[in-house]
DNA sequence: TTGTATGCGTTATCAG
DNA sequence: CTGATAACGCATACAA
């Protein structure tokens, strides 16, 4: 059942060592012999002992994806497959394999020690939501190489992936301009929030890309929930000059307030457009459906995998970028369907 | 950065044998030396190399998860967080770690003689719909550990765990004759599919402890997506003697059935009450929101876990259940709140 | 109760 | 071009 380097040196009638060249392709040994090892291995149906190569190259050829189990993320959760997906898919093709880390409490935890310092993974990939400024500084300074899932506010020294949220903002706002609104608002998102930020940039840059001018009352923030989706709505229809569309920051708000809409006898799309960050988990089920921004999660998973392979093929002198961005992708549904007549 | 256990016997005065022992707590070593490597081992900061405690024992401590990534699975897809968190809970507990598997095509890949055959990893986990009967075989003819998420048709000579379709069945037709209904319609799985057998068992069974009689055209199948949803309900809306309420076999199906029912006038849940299994992806969000069947997909990792360790650890004569099942949770909602003004 | 020697399956450093 | 031999970090008979 399970053939050894040594098996194959005895039926080749070599040493073991010629075999571990064989094995790596070493430009040492003569394409007869390899040949003939080759044969033999396939022969016997020889795979090498990933344990064993790893304990004599003091190098796991792991890679850990961090998750920390104790905490609960729906949003995580949803687009944690795919995004396990994408890394695998690029990892694997550089022969590196895929553990999951769980890290607890960090301060009880030995994670450090256990993952990181004995090399049990080459490299990590972790969320921005465990991921602490002090992790961060830790794993620096070990060159040891890491990415994180989502931008680590304020920090351009670290490797990260992330969603392009300032194209985000930009994108959903020009999609209601095209489709004839003029007055948009802007729904959820805490003010100090990078996020946030960063969106309401692009919806800045696009008003002023059509010499719209910025209502700041049109922009409501805080916790982006249902309850305050709703409340956020009761605001708008309160205004002199009401708006005749909003882009929300999650599904969340966009659901409160599409109901607050509803009951108050206000047609979508015909008399106020909704535009929704993210598919999930409700964009496509409400009645309207919402328009909305989705995210190709599996590439931010491939985005990760190949920096971190840069990282750990690459001579560190070289000057990649740190920071990857994906666009996200606009799914037009019925929520903002004003032009629809005027449609092909 | 790296300490090992020769660092630790220099440190201590004794030979690593001695700290390997201790490490596994043998009891042929005093207390006292206990007590005083250990306290080394703390002051040092050492954690064992899982990699050399691997090939010494020639056993991985690894748990593999395995996925096929080139296959879509939406439901998969979004428990797979959750059945991962049950699984690495219990194995974490008895110091295993967690590998993902990529299987990839299982003719053309090496995943046998990369994890199984190479203890890469002690025992596998994987969804029914990667596990061929000619694994399963080959699996138990190497008693190589492992569990099936979901059963596999026709043999309940392997491990798995599996939702409890048959209570499922049950408690659904429960609560719609407990709600006041009492023509009740099953909508949608294929006849050979035992999902649908089991779950057609417990509507049967409860059908028969109210001495209400099956009529077997109102049990609707064909495959379950949105579009059989509407077919179903416009059959059944053609017969003489109408159904009040039905049970859908999923999100998708009650989908579609939902939308047919609210065209046709007919109010929910006054006129027609509506049942489904799962909650995901929209049974909340649907109006009005269903009522359903949620599954603990964290305890379904769990239960997987157990299983693994239990065929891990215990002698192979005794003959542990090789089937487990957990019982779904009923999620009262709107879509069939018949008796809601009479209840508290 | 503790230490010595050997092995786990590879890779790497030298000789030859 | 190939082959001994010594690591890699730990476990484990067997001695002491």
């Amino acid at each position: 059942m399970k053939v050894t380097i040594n098996d194959i040196a005895k039926a080749a009638g070599v040493s073991k060592s010629t075999v571990s060249k064989v094995m790596n392709d070493s430009p040492t040994i003569s394409e007869a012999t390899k040949r003939k090892v080759r044969e033999i291995m396939k022969q016997m149906n020889y795979t090498p002992s990933s344990i064993a190569t790893q304990l004599a190259r003091q190098s796991s050829f792991n890679i850990g994806l961090v998750v920390d189990m104790s905490r609960q993320n729906d949003f995580l959760n949803h687009d944690f497959y795919n995004i396990m997906g994408g890394l695998e898919s690029v990892i694997a093709s550089h022969h590196y394999e895929l553990t999951i880390c769980n890290i607890g409490n960090l301060e009880t935890s030995d994670f450090f020690a256990r993952y990181i310092y004995n090399k049990r993974v080459d490299g990590i990939v972790l969320d921005n939501s465990i991921l602490t400024q002090e992790m961060a500084s830790e794993l620096l300074e070990l060159s040891f190489p890491f990415v994180s899932l989502g931008e680590l506010d304020g920090r351009d020294d670290i490797f990260s992936v992330d969603l392009d949220n300032r194209t985000g903002g930009s994108m959903l706002t020009q999609h209601l301009i095209d489709q004839g609104y003029k007055r948009i608002a802007f729904l959820g998102g805490e003010r100090a929030d990078r996020i946030f930020q960063n969106r309401i940039k692009g919806y800045k840059k696009t008003f002023a890309e059509h010499q719209l001018p910025v209502q700041e009352k049109w922009i409501r923030t805080g916790f982006s929930n249902e309850e305050n989706g709703r409340a956020f709505i009761r605001h708008l229809l309160e205004q002199d000059e009401r708006p005749d569309a909003f882009i929300c920051m999650n599904n969340n708000v966009a659901f409160g307030a599409l109901q607050t809409i509803v009951a108050a006898g206000i047609k979508v799309p015909e008399e106020m457009g909704i535009a929704t960050f993210d598919n999930y988990p409700l964009a496509p089920y409400t009645t309207p459906p919402l328009t909305c921004l989705n995210t190709d999660t599996f590439q931010l998973g491939i985005d990760a995998g190949q920096m971190l392979m840069s990282q750990l093929h690459q001579q560190k002198s070289v000057a990649a970028p740190h920071q990857s961005f994906i666009s996200p992708v606009l799914i037009e549904r019925e929520s903002t369907r004003l032009n629809q007549i005027a449609r092909p």
